[in-house]
DNA sequence: CCCCGGTCCTGCGAGC
DNA sequence: TGCTCGCAGGACCGGG
């Protein structure tokens, strides 16, 4: 569910909170938070009790915290080695969500992993890592060089990306993002356009609501098979998907239920602007036609039978 | 190599 | 009214 908007929305909430604020005190109550973290949680919490983060860096529905290279206590310009660069890795999964609490809140219903950090300004806060489905995660991650020596991802000008990160594709509305890529990886695929829009080594940040809003409005049938579609086609769809993130994005992501919302757990306001997703058995707003629901590489296909049609 | 489908997890709501 | 079962899906992995 948190697809690119919704991450983006809560980068930005975390951004004037975290940067430049030092971590006080980790507590990783819930190991299955850190299945993608090397170590164990006690690893987890040491290494970054003391550090300072530097920014907040996102690509596609991965985003990350990339840490001051001192070590901490000793600068750089007093002879501390920094160490090589490294971020704490997020995923949201289905169901994560990163909530900023003053440093006394009680614990959430699902929550996994808390940051007491000191910000030089807002002084003390608590981060918080819940997750009802446990299928998010956080670790301690390596961050490596892009190939193309842009930037790792949004909010972070840095040309590093979480080596956990590294083999996901740029997403759609990166400045970075390589079009004709995608448009080859597209047209050399037997495989159905919506799984090549769920991959996220040819596009990232798309997940199942916004694929399914974003072939609706470029009138193509999911099942179509990626090389079957026109150059012009594939334009189109990707000017789609382009435009149905960004309007996702200015409404604060899609809230289903209490499963999205933003650092200060409020929901977002897309749902109300859907389309296809969810709206079987309603009329398509754009032909009237009955819309489908139908069984999608375990999940669920939403379109309109008549505006989207194979071929 | 390419492509597809199974798997993890928990809470909710539909349906009996 | 109370229970059970199916469904939601992001990323990864293994089989065909």
């Amino acid at each position: 569910m948190p697809e690119l908007p919704e991450v983006e929305v809560v980068r930005a909430g975390l951004a004037p909170a975290v940067t430049g604020a030092r971590i006080v005190a980790v507590d990783a109550r819930d190991p299955r938070a850190l299945t993608r973290h090397a170590g164990t949680p006690a690893d987890f919490e040491t290494r970054l009790t003391g550090r300072r983060i530097r920014a907040t860096a996102r690509r596609g529905k991965f985003l990350w915290l990339p840490l001051e290279s001192e070590r901490p206590g000793i600068p750089a310009s007093l002879g501390g080695a920094p160490s090589s660069p490294e971020a704490i890795m997020v995923h949201l999964g289905m169901s994560g969500q990163m909530l900023l609490r003053t440093p006394d809140a009680p614990a959430e219903r699902h929550e996994r992993v808390r940051f007491a950090i000191e910000h030089p300004e807002h002084g003390e806060l608590a981060v918080v890592f819940a997750d009802q489905r446990t299928f998010g995660s956080l670790a301690i991650d390596p961050l490596v060089d892009t190939p193309d020596a842009a930037p790792g991802g949004s909010g972070d000008d840095a040309p590093l990306v979480p080596a956990q990160a590294a083999h996901i594709a740029r997403d759609p509305l990166d400045p970075a993002f390589d079009d004709t890529r995608f448009r080859s990886r597209m047209s050399a695929t037997a495989s159905a356009v919506k799984r090549v829009l769920l991959d996220q080594t040819v596009v990232s940040g798309i997940g199942n609501i916004y694929a399914d809003e974003a072939l609706w409005a470029a009138r193509v049938h999911p099942e179509t098979p990626g090389r079957a579609l026109s150059r012009r086609r594939v334009d189109r769809l990707l000017a789609e998907v382009r435009s149905v993130l960004v309007k996702a994005l200015a409404e604060g992501g899609t809230s289903f239920d209490a499963q999205y919302v933003n650092v200060n757990g409020q929901a977002g306001y897309f749902a109300h602007s859907l389309s296809a997703y969810g709206r079987h058995g309603q009329p398509c707003p754009r032909c009237g036609r009955v819309l489908v629901r139908v069984a999608f590489a375990n999940r669920s296909s939403h379109f309109c039978p008549r505006c989207q049609r194979v071929g």
